[in-house]
DNA sequence: AATCTAAACTAACACTTGTTAGTTTGTTAA
DNA sequence: TTAACAAACTAACAAGTGTTAGTTTAGATT
C-alpha cells in the first residue's frame, strides 16, 4: 500500500526541509535541488507547495482524530485511556518526525484547509480534556485545574518528536513506560 | 530604563508578527504596515530584519542562562531547585510572550549568532539535568531516564507561551503551584 | 534666523519567489 | 514500428524580497 511513487518522494523530501527550516523558508527550488531536479519538474507531481503542506498536515491530523476515537470508545478507565494517549503519540511520532515537525509548527500555514484543521484539533484537546474531568471525578486523578494537566501532558506529547530521533538508544516501549511513569505519578520519589 | 524609544516599538511590533505567522513569513513591510509607515523608514531605527530577530532570542536566552546560574549557586534541595525553574520559566514567558515564541520556533534562522545561541542553550540543558541527577542520587527524584523527565519538564515549560494568553483567568502564583504539582507529583491521586 | 536632528518619505536596486507553457527524452505497450 | 506516457528540461512571468540612496518635513536648540 505504500508505494514509492515520485510523489511520494517529494513529500518526503519536502517534509525534512519543512522540519529542519519550516516551511516559509524553504523554495521549491530547495525542494528541487534536493530531489536532484529542476524546480519546475516538481509541478509533473504535486499540485502546489500549499499543496504538500496540507498533505503532510491533514493526513497526520486525521490520524490522531481517528485513534483518539477509538481509545474514547474503549472500555478502559481514565488512568489506561491516558496511558493509550501516550501510547498514540509515541507511535505517530515515531513513524513521522518530519512530518510531526509541520503538524506543530506550520499549520497556520495552511490555507484552505486551515478551518478544518483547527476543528480537528480543537476536537481532540477537547477529548483529551473530557477524559481528564473523568478521571478527576472518578478520583482517579489528582483534582488541579484541568486545564493545566491537560496542558502539560499535551506539551510533552507534542514535542516528541524534537527528542525522539537525539534518543535513538531508547526503544519504543520503554519510552512508553518511562513517560507514563513520568507524567502520570510525577518526578517525586 | 524600559524607555519606549521608536526603536523598541518595531521590535515590539515585529515580534507580535513573528509569533503569528514565523520570522521567515514576516516581511518589512509588514512590520512597516503594522507601525503604519513605509519599509524603508524602518532602517532609520533597526539595522536589519536579522538584528530584529537576533535582539528578542539572544536577550531571553541571556536572561534564562543568568538566572539558572542564580538557581545552581542557590543552597536548596533539589526538589525546591526543580520548583525554582518552574518559576523562573512563568515569570520570563509572562512577560515576554510572543518573543518566547521566536525563542522556540526562529533560532535555527540565526545567522553570526546561532552557535553563540545553541552554547547557551546546551549549558542551561546540561544545567538542568545536573540537578535532576543530583535529585536522583539524593533520593529525592524518581530513579526513571533523567533523560525523559528533563525532556518532559522542558517541555511542558517551553510550551508556555502559547497557554498563557489563552488563560487570563489564573494568576501567576497559581499558575506556578499547580504546575509544580502536576510536573513533581504527577497525575495520579 | 540658522542649525540640528529624529523620523518619515520616494524611487530604485538586484535578487528570489511560486508557477506556467511548451518541449525533449527515454522507456513501455500495442 | 508506432503510440503513449512518465518525467525531466529550458525559458520566462509577475509579484514580492531586503535593503540603499537621497530627499523632505517638522520640531527643538543654538
Amino acid at each position: 500500500m505504500k508505494v514509492e511513487t515520485r510523489k511520494n518522494e517529494i513529500i518526503n523530501v519536502a517534509t525534512k526541509l519543512f522540519k529542519k527550516k519550516g516551511y516559509s523558508a524553504v523554495t521549491m527550488r530547495d525542494i528541487a535541488k534536493a530531489m536532484g531536479i529542476k524546480a519546475a519538474s516538481l509541478y509533473n507531481h504535486i499540485n502546489s507547495k500549499q499543496d504538500i503542506l496540507t498533505t503532510i498536515i491533514i493526513s497526520l491530523a486525521e490520524e490522531f482524530t481517528n485513534e483518539m476515537n477509538l481509545i474514547l470508545n474503549s472500555d478502559e478507565n481514565s488512568i489506561n485511556k491516558l496511558n493509550k494517549i501516550i501510547t498514540l503519540h509515541v507511535k505517530i511520532s515515531s513513524n513521522n518526525i518530519n512530518g510531526m515537525a509541520s503538524l506543530n509548527n506550520d499549520w497556520m500555514h495552511l490555507e484552505e484547509k486551515l478551518d478544518y484543521y483547527l476543528k480537528l484539533r480543537l476536537k481532540y484537546e477537547d477529548d483529551f480534556r473530557e477524559i481528564i474531568k473523568t478521571g478527576i471525578k472518578n478520583n482517579e486523578i489528582t483534582n488541579s485545574n484541568p486545564e493545566i494537566t491537560l496542558f502539560s501532558m499535551l506539551s510533552t506529547l507534542r514535542s516528541l518528536y524534537q527528542w525522539i530521533p537525539k534518543k535513538e538508544d531508547i526503544n519504543t516501549p520503554e519510552l512508553i513506560n518511562n513517560l507514563s511513569e513520568i507524567l502520570i505519578n510525577g518526578v517525586k520519589n
